[in-house]
DNA sequence: CCCTGCCATACGTTTTTTGTATGTTGCACT
DNA sequence: AGTGCAACATACAAAAAACGTATGGCAGGG
């Protein structure tokens, strides 16, 4: 049973002429006649009652025709949700992140995939840095939120936030009072220092600053997953540590936090995702998540530019 | 959206392999690969993942994949009720008879109508003679039984049982204690007779029967639709009639009946429909009904030989 | 009685689909 | 690392299906 011989029979049975119809049908009538009557026979029953002056539907052409019609709307109904599943509109998306990607990152990546993608729906699961890695890796999650950078051949990743580190150090400390620190200062001092494997973004960016800034820092290395965890080991006064400038927002007795002199360590707070996820849903995600990452781009751009000029007047 | 493609891809996503898939449909590899691509440009959207080593649905394949098979699910259903609806297995027909049809005629038509035609539905209305003309042509019902001949040229008819007429006489006629009975001894009786357009069959038989016997019929006619009514005139005692065999078993105060010395008249009766219905579900019903007939006529032509038998011995 | 409207048939033309041969790519195996 | 294989894509010619024009047949209305 063809499409198109069910269609040219449903205008036929509405015109019940078949000039007209095939008017409509945008073909001439002699065509029309014969797709008829092959529908015809390939059900094996007389669909229209030939009554020399005109044509009438049989009982089980009336039948055909209202199925056939209700088929048709299945068939509209379908090809309309099968483009919006593939176009990302219509899914599922699961995600895992870090605590700290509640801070800053997440809420705008959110809002705004909700308010593109409302009916896509959203599993959000808040899991430790290694758990997403592993996740991913099972499917359990398809995108996650951590801190950057990271390196897995089956893994990409995009940045959406950097933001500055600051030194948290305990109230009792000599350098607590200095308006901002030198980071050689902290030579000597025991660092609290995440495991590579817990938190590869962050411990790859205190090693690397610290190398720039021309020593190696000591550890006083712990199995830590969030940053509100190391800066309450600094609190408990084992060491000083490096955290992100929105660990400030998290105000805990006993730590001060400082900024650094001269160059400014950063550390990427980003999304991550398996490279050969071609899902549609995945990528309507991710070009939420560039808008978003832009945005906050610009968004420190102009706030520096600010700074300057204030700093130029 | 073509019904082909559409099944080369429920087919290619079973398998998930092109050449497998196109063996299955009898056809080579690059025409599937050629149709899928169509499909996936009508609908605008990627059904799977090409990812060098085979393919793999993507989310929006799998909808389509499950909607597919629901269709054609729904297509097949469709096909089998409109053949079954074509050939008269399924579908509803409203009768019309009188109530003398229920003595000999309707049981086994019905019968054995249900039996071949059990999803066939039936509507039975009981009603006077001319109602059933009437309401053949008004379409409220398909098919009619009563007493043949009946002429229209918009209707068709077929008789289905005959049985001789007897004549019903008051238990007070001098001729009551006659074995049998010489018509023309009645020439000078009162009949009582229905309306010709009342029941044009009888009416036909008995002025036809008369004739031949030499004489036409003195009548008291009365607007009388039902034998019964008949017979109950005839006890009444204000004239003869002529009845159908079968009104023997309808053994009313007052009444007997005698059977006719000579050539029988006898009566048909009938069934009686449109000719322009060419509805499948009457054809049935007109096929059995022939069937019941030609049983019905066996059974009076070996009844008669038995009898004839009988009566050489 | 002819005329008109409507569906069916015949046949050449155009479009669509299919088959064969070949290219390209990624994975496995040596 | 090179090679072979399996699998999908591309190119083009052949086959099939659908279409359009011209025409026939039949029924109802002027």
């Amino acid at each position: 049973m063809d499409l198109r011989r069910l269609r040219y029979f449903v205008v036929a049975a509405e015109e019940l002429n078949f000039s007209r119809a095939a008017g409509r049908l945008r073909i001439a009538q002699p065509p029309l006649s014969a797709q008829i009557k092959q529908l015809e026979n390939e059900l094996g029953v007389l669909l229209f009652d030939r009554t020399g002056r005109g044509v009438r539907l049989t009982d089980a052409g009336y039948v055909l025709l209202e199925e056939a019609r209700r088929i048709f709307i299945q068939l509209e109904q379908t090809a309309r949700m099968v483009e919006r599943v593939g176009s990302g509109q219509v899914g599922r998306l699961s995600l895992g992140f870090v605590p700290s990607a509640t801070n800053e990152v997440l809420p705008p990546v959110l809002y705004e995939f909700q308010k593109s993608f409302p009916e896509v729906e959203l599993f959000l699961h808040e899991m430790m840095p290694d758990q997403v890695v592993q996740r991913l890796h099972g499917k359990q999650i398809d995108v996650g939120f951590f801190y950057l950078p990271f390196d897995d051949s089956a893994l990409d990743t995009r940045p959406v936030s950097r933001e500055p580190l600051v030194v948290a150090l305990p109230e009792t400390h000599p350098l607590a009072t200095e308006p901002e620190i030198d980071l050689r200062s902290l030579e000597r001092e025991p660092f609290v220092l995440p495991r590579r494997y817990n938190m590869p973004g962050l411990y790859g960016q205190v090693t690397e600053v610290c190398r720039q800034a021309g020593f190696t820092p000591r550890p006083v290395q712990k199995d830590v997953w969030l940053m509100q965890t190391i800066v309450g080991l600094v609190a408990s006064g084992i060491g000083v540590g490096l955290v992100p400038c929105s660990l400030r927002n998290f105000r805990r007795k006993g730590v001060v936090y400082k900024t650094v002199r001269g160059l400014s360590p950063t550390v990427e707070m980003g999304a991550i995702w398996r490279r050969s996820d071609s899902s549609a849903v995945l990528s309507a995600f991710l070009s939420i998540v560039g808008e978003v990452a832009q945005l906050a781009e610009g968004k420190r751009e102009s706030g520096r530019s600010v700074a300057l000029r204030t700093a130029e007047t």
